[in-house]
DNA sequence: GAAGTGCCGTACTGTACGGTACGGTACGGC
DNA sequence: GCCGTACCGTACCGTACAGTACGGCACTTC
């Protein structure tokens, strides 16, 4: 299991790339806004976040242009500090694949039932419609397509070993996805309480990875 | 496969509990509400129901209390109008199980992918927060815990067949429901285009019950 | 030390919208 | 024919909030 190695110089590099476009000052003013999602969804004011970060409207104004561009910093701020697991090449065999697999899983569900990633994905699917900056397509980026590139080179790698088997990496990723999800973040979008315990959480990605492989593993 | 058969007689049943408590006018209006949902999201104005509607605000007002109320009565109003398939006990073979988990699969797939579905899951995600009245829990109740109180059935039936084998029925059940659905929600909500078309969600919602059959099925 | 810059805090403006009030009309009961 | 009821349409009120303007302060540059 000697994977998950260069995963943090991989994280320096990310935030190096995204997030470093803020300044410090910037940054403290959108974790203010993050904060102030939390608490209060979409119905915060650009007075609210004012107080909140003590800075004034026209500063707000001439960093980020209006509202929907304070919530698209804000979604990409927010982007640029989730990790996600970068496993590097390296040989598999079956137990290994379903370890990786159940560590994927369980490092999405847990950022998935997070409070933060619970609001911003709240957000972004009220302002899906009037849509004036695309915050979906963002957080899709961000999240759904996002650790799909990270799981589809897995998959396929383990299916050059051997280890499984699939026409469609796609559709196999789909079902994989499905598998880890259920129905935990309509849930938890629809404001169903409690949020499932970190416990929880990974006998659940344990189990998503083990009925995965059944479903398109290979012989054993 | 002698099955969805008392369904025409429970809808009306269905139908006379829930929706009659509306008067065909105020399902008029509810109607221009959700039209102006799938139009404009949240962000439609109660003139507007009344342009919209022709009638005036008092009315409204005198009707549903509040934008929450009218709201809320439009969920329920079309939550009374989305039909599942409700199959009868009935025996059951490998073959019969497979095509009728394929069918409540499809048609569940189909409801979620409607434009109304999801103006309406979007709005109840956004309100999830400040939550007056709870939007959330009435789409949770109509959509994801409906669909579980039809299918769970189901499968214990067919468990008691012997077709199927699983210790925990919600935990069998949340597993088809990720199989079903896997990524389209969440997509359908953030966003993203174009949707699924019936052609594809028919292959899709079979896939999906072979699955479910290949992991929880029983010999064969 | 004068001028410039970047920011804070507050006051202000315009507007959109939720909710109310009210005059006018159609209609059913008596 | 008269009254009550239910509704339409419109005008109105109060408030909340996005966005702007401006005075003041700290700090940097020359």
């Amino acid at each position: 299991m000697a994977v998950a190695a260069a995963a943090q110089a991989s994280q320096r590099e990310q935030e190096r790339a995204d997030g470093e476009a803020f300044s410090l000052r910037q940054r403290e003013v959108l974790d203010a806004v993050l904060s102030l999602m939390v608490e209060e969804g979409d119905s915060f004011s650009m007075a609210k976040v004012c107080r909140k970060a003590s800075c004034s409207k026209e500063t707000l104004y001439n960093w980020f242009g209006d509202r929907d561009g304070l919530l698209a910093a804000t979604v990409r701020w927010q982007a640029s500090k989730v990790r996600l697991p970068s496993p590097q090449r390296t040989d598999l065999d079956r137990p290994g694949l379903e370890v990786l697999l159940a560590d994927f899983a369980e490092s999405w569900l847990t950022v998935l039932t997070g409070e933060v990633s619970i609001a911003l994905n709240s957000l972004a699917v009220a302002h899906a419609k009037s849509a004036k900056s695309a915050l979906g397509q963002t957080v899709l980026d961000n999240g759904r397509f996002a650790i799909g590139q990270r799981v589809k080179p897995v998959l396929e790698m383990a299916r050059e070993a051997g280890l499984v088997s699939f026409d469609d990496t796609e559709e196999a990723f789909r079902t994989f996805f499905g598998l880890v999800v259920r129905d935990v973040q309509i849930r938890a979008l629809l404001g169903d309480r409690p949020l499932p315990r970190p416990q929880q959480i990974s006998r659940e990605a344990k189990a998503a990875a083990r009925q995965f492989l059944t479903l398109y593993g290979v012989g054993e």
